[in-house]
DNA sequence: CACTTTGCATTGCACTCGTAATGTAATCGC
DNA sequence: GCGATTACATTACGAGTGCAATGCAAAGTG
């Protein structure tokens, strides 16, 4: 049976399988065996793919966000040349919330992700790098959008908090998401424009 | 061996080792034996007091959001009689922020939970109560403190949010205390002496 | 003093887990 | 053609899981 194959479409197929688990039932459900049959293989080439649990899960990791930087980038692309960074932040922010169904399992997964980085600091690390480069992107933006804002930094941190926990409230306590985008767009007028 | 029990008092102490467990390990190390040694019990007491798993996490969550709701009455009680609805904002909200050690295992044992509710949706019921009482009063506290606030609703939930947000981040991606209060100052200025 | 209830401790069961080991069939480089 | 590599499939193992069952001693209740 084997014909030639390529190994990282293979790894991705066994990680899109596991992010969907992950997102409907929660990392505990994710084990080789349920992940296996998600992806419609045998834990064996689970296994091949796979030295060992844990680097499954890293790089499953690593393909969400992965998944979610392509997907801002998109959106990013489709504002044009150009685009007011006002417009571009606010596509940032947003795409954290979890909105229609691709991006909702994003979300979930992400969350997921972020309760087990609390207790595992390899994980915390990836988590880390990604939010800083946010972070520093969403600087950037605010500069350019208000060139006088006392502390761009600051505000950044605070935006992307704010999405974040908008996203955790709508995905654990039942937050709406018409409320989720009001209250976000509150936050760009206030802490974007701040005196 | 048999005195008689307060059985309260023992499932209080059997949910505190939970409770530890979650906080430093995570969720997923939570079995009745890892909680039994914990609390220095046999696996048949978690058992006599708890008809199941189950409905040892869900004691363990009323549990850790009654400590929470306490701790946030001492110090608000610590504020004096009729205090600043400032002051009150800023002592509800700091009191997310996994700051010395008490709290800041209150706030992993928090997002493991709210890690959970995202996939079940009994446990999100009890979170959506809590965060609705918060809500609530925090939008109380926001009209106490500028009657002439356009959308005390909203600016509850975005502040709510945000410094949820800001303690998941601290959690997971290694913001850092000092940074995460500077932006909670800023969202205050900013969100409740809106225009 | 008998009896029921309470408060555990111990043991066992069926199951799932991650991982190691082994087998095997197809393909590739030579 | 042939050995090495690739791509799995299958099986087995020891550890851990939630839970049910049983035992049993002390204390309350009549």
């Amino acid at each position: 049976m084997p014909r030639r194959v390529d190994p990282d479409e293979r790894r991705g197929h066994i990680a899109a399988a596991l992010l969907r688990i992950a997102a409907q039932e929660g990392l505990a459900a994710v084990s080789l065996r349920t992940v296996a049959r998600e992806a419609g293989v045998t834990s064996g080439a689970v296994q091949h793919y796979f030295p060992s649990k844990h680097s499954m899960l890293e790089y499953a990791m690593h393909a969400a966000s992965g998944r979610y930087e392509s997907r801002i980038g998109k959106r990013m692309a489709a504002l044009g040349e150009r685009p007011h960074p006002r417009d571009a932040i606010w596509v940032l922010l947003s795409a954290l919330l979890p909105s229609a169904e691709p991006e909702a399992e994003d979300a979930r997964v992400g969350l997921a992700f972020q309760a087990h980085a609390a207790t595992h600091d390899d994980a915390a690390e990836h988590l880390a790098e990604g939010n800083a480069r946010l972070r520093a992107h969403l600087a950037g933006l605010i500069r350019a959008s208000n060139p006088a804002h006392p502390e761009p930094a600051v505000a950044a941190t605070l935006l992307l908090a704010s999405a974040e926990g908008l996203a955790v409230q709508m995905l654990s306590s039942g937050l709406q998401l018409d409320d989720a985008q009001t209250a976000l767009e509150l936050q760009l007028v206030v802490v974007v424009d701040a005196s």
